[in-house]
DNA sequence: CGAATTGTTGATTGACGAGTCAATTAACCA
DNA sequence: TGGTTAATTGACTCGTCAATCAACAATTCG
């Protein structure tokens, strides 16, 4: 049934867009379900609870990095190249919007209690990491592992100051940084 | 009146516990009280509300941390053992015990909607980078201002990585990351 | 001492929200 | 068409919690 599978998506979006507009976890399944234009009811239904709902909604957005990770390295040719791919996309405009900072932010202090929150950012640093590290090792050699870690480590903390820096309007300054850091690891002998 | 300076300060003790121990600020201030040997009213009483009160748990930490880095710097002579230091003091024990991670994610997420969260990170990140900056001017020049950015960041970075690494135990790894970064960075022609 | 001030309590209120479920409606099919 | 199943509703329950406040204790001081 197509039905349920749109009703999903209405309703994790709708996820996202209320967390964003309150910046916290602290909205009520009630809202949700309004702004996805369905009862509330309906969102148990298909998730069982607010959690599970909210944690579905992290996936979605996830794997919608994945996909974008994906189709950046399509177009890029040669180490360096897709490794630059990849920090572009870190930063894209759809990590900013619609909730997402808060999504990922509220992930973080989920991911202290709950364990399918801590498995899902687990398997996100993994994939991350490895992302680098297999463009990184022609470049980097024994190094590889190490800048690789340094690197995704300096995105997160990048998109952290940035994400909640209010002066601050686009990304490109970040990006500029990682770029800029992953000129100083490759050049360093 | 030194029974209030007491009291405050039990308070905000048991709300960094109180919110490590959930991981999360839905805490009742019932239970903080509880913690802290005192009615629920008290806390109001000298916070406020709730949020206040959090706040003013999250100054302690950071003041805390503003200490912890001029006794630091005390021993350190020389612009790279005080930029070590500090970033020594970044990874300290305190930073990870005592609900001082639960704290800070929290208090991340609250910085998207609280004018006042907002503000004190601002100040911590302003003065974290400048902190960096004084040493890192005399060692990397016209480099040493977006050098400094990407060391904080990558602070910030692997911090959240670690913490929430329920595999890791102590931040030694981290520490050794931040140090390789500042050698790459140091000498990056 | 007793009055004034300060500190502290905890029962109470009023609002709210997660999750349930019996009832209703839509979709399908023979 | 009627009968069966799936989708969807939303009123309701039950618990919870921030914040208040009237009362009570402790301390200070003339």
């Amino acid at each position: 049934m197509g039905k349920e599978i749109q009703r999903k998506s209405d309703l994790i979006a709708a996820t996202l867009r209320e967390i964003g507009a309150k910046g916290t976890l602290n909205v009520t399944v009630g809202q949700i379900a309004k702004r996805a234009g369905v009862s509330p009811g309906l969102a148990f239904h298909y998730f069982g609870d607010k959690e599970k709902l909210f944690l579905a909604a992290m996936r979605s957005i996830l794997t919608g990095f994945r996909r974008e990770v994906v189709e950046a390295l399509k177009g890029a040719s040669g180490s360096r190249a897709r490794i630059e791919a990849v920090l572009q996309v870190s930063f894209a405009k759809s990590h900013f919007e619609e909730g997402a900072v808060a999504a990922w932010l509220n992930f973080y202090v989920l991911a202290q209690t709950s364990n399918e929150a801590q498995r899902l950012l687990t398997i996100y640093h993994r994939r991350f990491n490895s992302t680098l590290l297999h463009d990184l090792r022609p470049l980097a050699g024994a190094r590889a592992e190490a800048a690789a870690e340094r690197i995704a480590g300096l995105v997160d903390g990048l998109y952290l100051r940035f994400a909640l820096d209010r002066t601050s309007v686009d990304s490109a300054p970040a990006i500029a940084q990682v770029m800029a850091a992953l000129d100083i690891e490759l050049s360093a002998k």
